[in-house]
DNA sequence: CGTGAAATGGTCTGCCC
DNA sequence: GGGCAGACCATTTCACG
């Protein structure tokens, strides 16, 4: 379960690009290419890692709203119904369970206010939402994939 | 700008593996590795996609405490320089600045309680923060990483 | 857990459709 | 815009320290 600093290193190369060669990757942390794949190998083995995607700039794809949407339950409703009910829903792309007084919270996409707004009625109309109360972003200032940590 | 329907194609297919060939994408859109690769050139170019990545568990990492954070600014304070003071902190993932009471958002990640303790103090402390309120994440449900649209 | 070499397979350029 | 061919480079597996 530990990882330990050359490991670290190698994610962190990996944040910034998802597609670096092994032998790139060993030059920056001082390793051969093959030593590099055992431990990456490894690292997802553990689930550390757990795949490789692209970033995507939403606005550039059409994506234009995106907004936060908690969610309040009528009774107290399991995450895993929560979990089920919405991730039908392409628009949302992150759903936690939270404290506060909300029950949970949606990260939602949409291509525009007239797609959240539907959207919006859809998720309220559930038979298990209360009400909700939603907060559009108006500029993603900061969007990190990693932690420097 | 606009994109096409083999270009959400590959980007969907690279989405689910960030690493995968050009030759293994072509095979899936029926098209050749160089067209696959001047599509995701091209891509690149536009601002579309904007990088690759490697995804990580938080929690494997050990990152077990997420929340968001919500400032609520003293004056006027533009997005930023709310993005010069808080980019500072690896523990802040994102930040926008949203409609409603708040006037920014935080996405934090933390080693534990006291770790994300402190660093709310110190977020808290920033002259331009009037009050924070912040909602823990107790369940991640669901975290998507694109969206099927 | 590391290295180095050898076989495989992917990338990428130039050229043609 | 896409396909094809070939040179080049990365990945991957192996034996070995």
């Amino acid at each position: 379960m530990t990882l330990d600093d050359v490991d670290r290193q190698i994610i962190q190369v990996l944040s910034q690009d998802g597609r670096a060669s092994y032998g790139s990757i060993g030059a920056k942390v001082n390793l051969s290419a093959p030593a590099v794949k055992r431990r990456v190998d490894r690292l997802r083995e553990r689930g550390v890692i757990t795949g490789f995607t692209v970033r995507v700039d939403p606005a550039a794809r059409g994506w234009t709203t995106e907004a936060y949407v908690e969610l309040f339950c009528n009774r107290r409703t399991s995450g895993d119904e929560i979990l089920r009910r919405t991730e039908r829903y392409p628009e949302v792309v992150a759903a936690f369970t939270v404290t506060g007084d909300a029950d949970a919270l949606l990260h939602v996409f949409a291509s525009d206010m007239r797609h959240f707004e539907r959207v919006l009625s859809e998720i309220s109309a559930e038979p298990f939402v209360a009400r909700t109360r939603s907060v559009l972003v108006l500029s993603p200032l900061l969007r990190r994939d990693y932690l420097g940590m």
